[in-house]
RNA sequence: GGGCGGGUAGCUCAGCCGGGAGAGCAACGGCCUUACAAGCCGUAGGUCGUGGGUUCGAUCCCCUCCCCGCCUACCA
């Protein structure tokens, strides 16, 4: 069937094909009843507001390589694919639409809002899952979730009643990240810390009784409005007599206490702390200690309150202004000093966090968090008692995991926001209780009234990220996912969500499902611009995955992520990379056309022990036997560089470079047992290649493995055997003759190249084989290295008279002649043999020096010994046989 | 402040248990050789950040220092 492929591969007319016919035959489809061990990977839902951007194409590459090699070795796979609904972003993102149409949320409604979003979501949420598909991405797609569809929400209910009921829910007073843009509270996490300079403002608090003066120091002097306390290290002499005294708070002339913590360095700034514990995480925690009064300064907007006299109403950095300015002619603002210090920030819209005091619900963390670190120290027993251990890699995250875990805080989990899931707790103003309940209830739980009113506030997202594992595979019911599916194989994902989501995963899924949600997490790397560059829009750097698959393909784009995948690296990505895996791509391509025009009619059957006859034929079923080994084994480990690096090499300098030119003396013969021995080698070979390469590259393979003439196949390379190693292909003899042909034949393109000698001038060659099993096998064989260096002729001989006036190569099997009459000037080759001495003698140099050290020969291990002998040997030998030649040379010349 | 990772060819990076420094791009020279010029053949290029130490032997292990990146932290 051989049929017309186009001289370069088109990837647009073969992408969109091929994914049709893989989601049609419903090929990412996971079944539970059907056979096989479960390998189960849920995608890390991208925010349902997302665009594709390169962590996602990085992240998804790798999950779909994994997921597509492990269908085609025998595993019942599932990808669990959906989204995030994403809180705050999305309500962004609506709240921006309503503003263009001169409204806002408020003026809409709550339901309105929530309507709104979810129109929004309708029209617009996909995107992010079409651009998933344009990557090749074999999710599961009658399985999308999405963390507020209805099932997903019965589990995050599901799971809030129980933690509340556990008591690892409660609500309360406590100091919290507030974005005044937002109007939410944030949890620890999604402040961002940057350092800035800022200043060190100094002010002169006056004790009351007259007796001097406690000067604190402040970056945010506008809170001292609410200061409640000066606080001072007990053991500092300086201030002890201060001590139990009051202070004049300025400006709000009211009277507070100085008192004592050993919180307090004594060494930094005045060594006098002003305490305002309604508006910073310490001062708040001192608040507590010494029973203080917390006043809110700013409100939700971030703007002053009442409590700030006549700066109420007023922004919180415009007060700080005219504030200095009152303290400095008032005489109260002393010194101040330049001050680095880092500043938080919300992780979606970049406005100053304020921290402040507010009511809010939280989930009591540290019981989750120490079952969770020893599932990764060192494994927890599941249901069935066998320990399961969770491997992060690469390892040196586990610490920083360690850390982040051992120092856990309370996480809030309420939002002041509309869009997402409202907390299920419902506030009685009769009793004043809270009933928190699996239904919506319509009486109070506690006293029974009616007058009842359902908390505003909806969940974090990540609450019901974390649950993600387990509630899209249909929890709290006992599903046939769950049973086949949970826990998961492996999770994959970049270390900037290793808290957020990961860590938060690894608690929920041992507190509610008994054991971790997965066994590895592999954490990949950050793509970075070519100057190692964060992309980002602001700086203008980011390269479009979907530009770079129009541009390029689908698969050389990906194959240039997975070959970019060192573990414990960041990518430094730029288009150039890009392009020469497309070249690559075209490289296949190309390699497919060329077995096309040798087929004619020819069909290949499944290559047997013994069908490889020839040299060439042994050597590229061996060699790919070879590489099936270690693309298996690389891919088990997560090595996905070195899986697109063996089949690099392997396909392009090996199979094209060598085999195939190799191969083209027979395939231009006449047909005869040999020719068909010899295609039936090229066909299998080379779709086996197709195999191989199918995870990282679906399109091209399956176009060009479809197009193969095979006698028996399966419907699609997706659905086909990833090739196993298998010893009776692997052939040792083989491998070493190919290595004597190869080196030949580079010897004397070496001197063809160096010598600028004609590729069109056939050349003699004179062969001194170095051992007569070494003639023996040349004289059989030779006709691979006439060819392919474009010789007239060769005589080997185990004596030879050196020919007068040649050129040498020299190779571990054999010396080879060229004479250089009427081809060459002899200088030339004079030069040539002395360059190519002087560079034997320099790697000669640092192995004599070895053995001319005592110690060496005296400690080193025998096989050391004996190797570094042999490189001697070897090395000494070839520059002895030069300097032979470049004598001859010479002698002749004169 | 603490912690982690990195500094290897012009660029981007590999380099497992210490035992001949590699690849891909780029460069240079030569080729339209009937699969592929998005190609073929060949060549050159490295004090493995610095200084020490351990060792017969160090890119690899230990320490110092210098750069770069990141994570983390309640020094107001």
């Amino acid at each position: 069937m051989a049929r017309e492929l186009e001289k370069v591969y088109e990837p647009k007319a073969v992408e969109d094909r091929w994914y049709k016919e893989w989601v049609e035959k419903g090929y990412f489809h996971a079944d539970p009843a059907k056979d096989g061990p479960a390998f189960s990977i849920v995608i890390p839902p991208p925010n349902v507001t997302g665009v594709l951007h390169m962590g996602h194409a990085l992240n998804n590459t790798l999950q779909d390589a994994l997921c597509r090699w492990k269908r085609m070795r025998g595993f019942n796979v599932l990808w669990m694919p959906g989204t995030d609904h994403a809180g705050i972003a999305t309500q962004n993102v609506v709240e921006r639409q309503l503003a263009a149409e001169g409204t806002t949320r408020h003026a809409y409604g709550r339901e309105k809002f929530i309507q709104r979003v979810w129109q929004w979501r309708e029209e617009s949420g996909g995107t992010i899952i079409n651009q998933l598909k344009r990557l090749g991405a074999s999710c599961d797609w009658e399985r999308e979730r999405f963390t507020m569809d209805e099932g997903l929400s019965r589990s995050v209910r599901e799971v809030f009643v129980r933690l509340y009921e556990e008591g690892l829910i409660y609500r309360g007073d406590y100091i919290i990240n507030w974005c005044p843009r937002c109007m939410t509270a944030l949890s620890d996490l999604e402040v961002e810390f940057e350092e800035k300079p800022g200043k060190l403002y100094h002010l002169k608090y006056p004790l009351v009784d007259g007796s001097g003066v406690i000067t604190v120091a402040t970056t945010r002097p506008e809170t001292m409005l609410g200061d409640t306390a000066v606080a001072v290290n007990p053991e500092d002499e300086r201030y002890r007599h201060f001590i139990g005294k009051r202070v004049m708070l300025p400006v709000s002339n009211r009277e507070i206490p100085v008192i004592a913590d050993a919180y307090v360095d004594p060494a930094f700034g005045t060594g006098a702390v002003k305490i305002t514990p309604a508006h910073d995480p310490n001062d708040f925690e001192i608040g507590l200690r010494h029973n203080l009064n917390r006043i809110r300064v700013m409100d939700d907007a971030g703007k002053m309150t009442e409590e700030a006299g006549k700066y109420a109403g007023m922004d919180r950095f415009e007060c700080r202004g005219k504030l200095l300015l009152e303290l400095d002619q008032t005489g109260v603002l002393g010194t101040v000093e330049e001050h680095l210090h880092a500043v938080g920030h919300c992780y979606r819209c970049r406005t100053v966090i304020e921290p402040a005091v507010s009511k809010q619900w939280f989930v009591k963390v540290e019981p989750l968090a120490k079952e969770a670190i020893k599932a990764v120290r060192e494994g927890i027993p599941g249901p069935d008692g066998k320990i399961r251990k969770i491997n992060i890699l690469p390892k040196g995250w586990e610490n920083s995991y360690f850390d982040w875990m051992e120092n856990i805080r309370d996480w809030c989990i309420s939002r002041q926001i509309w869009w997402g899931h409202r907390i299920p707790a419902w506030h009685c103003d009769e009793c004043g209780e809270l009933t928190v309940a699996r239904e919506d209830p319509v009486v109070c739980g506690k006293c029974g009234s009616r007058n009842i009113r359902r908390d505003p506030d909806v969940l974090d997202t990540w609450f019901s990220s974390a649950l993600w594992p387990f509630s899209t595979m249909g929890w709290p019911d006992e599903t046939p996912e769950l049973k086949k599916y949970y826990p998961t194989a492996v999770l994959v994902t970049a270390f900037d969500i290793l808290f957020f989501w990961v860590a938060r995963m690894i608690m929920m899924g041992i507190h509610f499902m008994e054991e971790p949600p997965f066994t590895d997490v592999y954490i990949h790397a950050l793509v970075r611009d070519a100057q190692g560059q964060k992309m980002s829009k602001s700086k203008g750097n980011v390269i479009d995955p979907l530009v770079m698959i129009d541009k390029y393909g689908t698969d050389a784009f990906r194959f240039t992520m997975v070959a970019m995948a060192a573990q414990g690296r960041d990518i430094k990505l730029s288009e150039e990379r890009i392009e020469g895996y497309r070249n690559f791509c075209n490289k296949i391509w190309n390699a497919a056309r060329f077995v096309h025009m040798n087929l004619g009619d020819f069909e290949a059957t499944p290559l047997k022990e013994g069908d490889a006859v020839s040299l060439p034929d042994r050597w590229i079923v061996s060699r790919m036997d070879a590489v099936a080994a270690e693309v298996d084994r690389a891919l088990t480990d997560y090595r996905f560089n070195d899986a697109a690096g063996a089949l690099y090499q392997f396909v392009w300098h090996e199979f094209c470079d060598w085999y195939l030119e190799l191969i083209k003396p027979v395939l231009y013969a006449d047909a005869g047992p040999v020719k068909s021995a010899t295609l039936n080698v090229l066909v299998n070979v080379f779709e086996g290649t197709m195999r191989m390469l199918h995870p990282f590259m679906p399109f091209i393979t399956e176009e060009v493995w479809q197009s193969m003439p095979l006698a028996e196949r399966d419907a699609s390379v997706m659905v086909s055997k990833f090739p196993e190693a298998n010893d009776a292909f692997r052939n040792e003899a083989a491998e070493s003759e190919m290595k004597m042909v190869i080196d030949i034949i580079t010897g004397i393109r070496n001197i063809r190249g160096e010598m600028n000698i004609a590729p069109s001038l056939e050349l003699a060659a004179v062969v001194k084989a170095s051992s007569p099993e070494v003639k023996a096998f040349l004289d059989a064989q030779g006709n691979y290295i006439t060819k392919l260096s474009r010789l007239s002729g060769m005589t080997v001989e185990t004596e030879v008279e050196r020919p007068k006036a040649s050129a040498v190569a020299v190779t571990p099997a054999a010396e080879i002649y060229i004479p250089l009459t009427g081809v060459v000037d002899i200088e030339a080759e004079v030069a040539r043999l002395k360059k190519e001495i002087d560079k034997a003698d320099k790697e000669i140099k640092p192995f004599e020096a070895k053995l001319a050290n005592e110690g060496f020969v005296k400690k080193a291990p025998p096989e050391v010994l004996e190797k570094t002998r042999g490189i001697i040997e070897e090395l000494t030998q070839k520059k002895e046989k030069l300097a032979e030649g470049l004598k001859r040379i010479e002698g002749f010349k004169e």
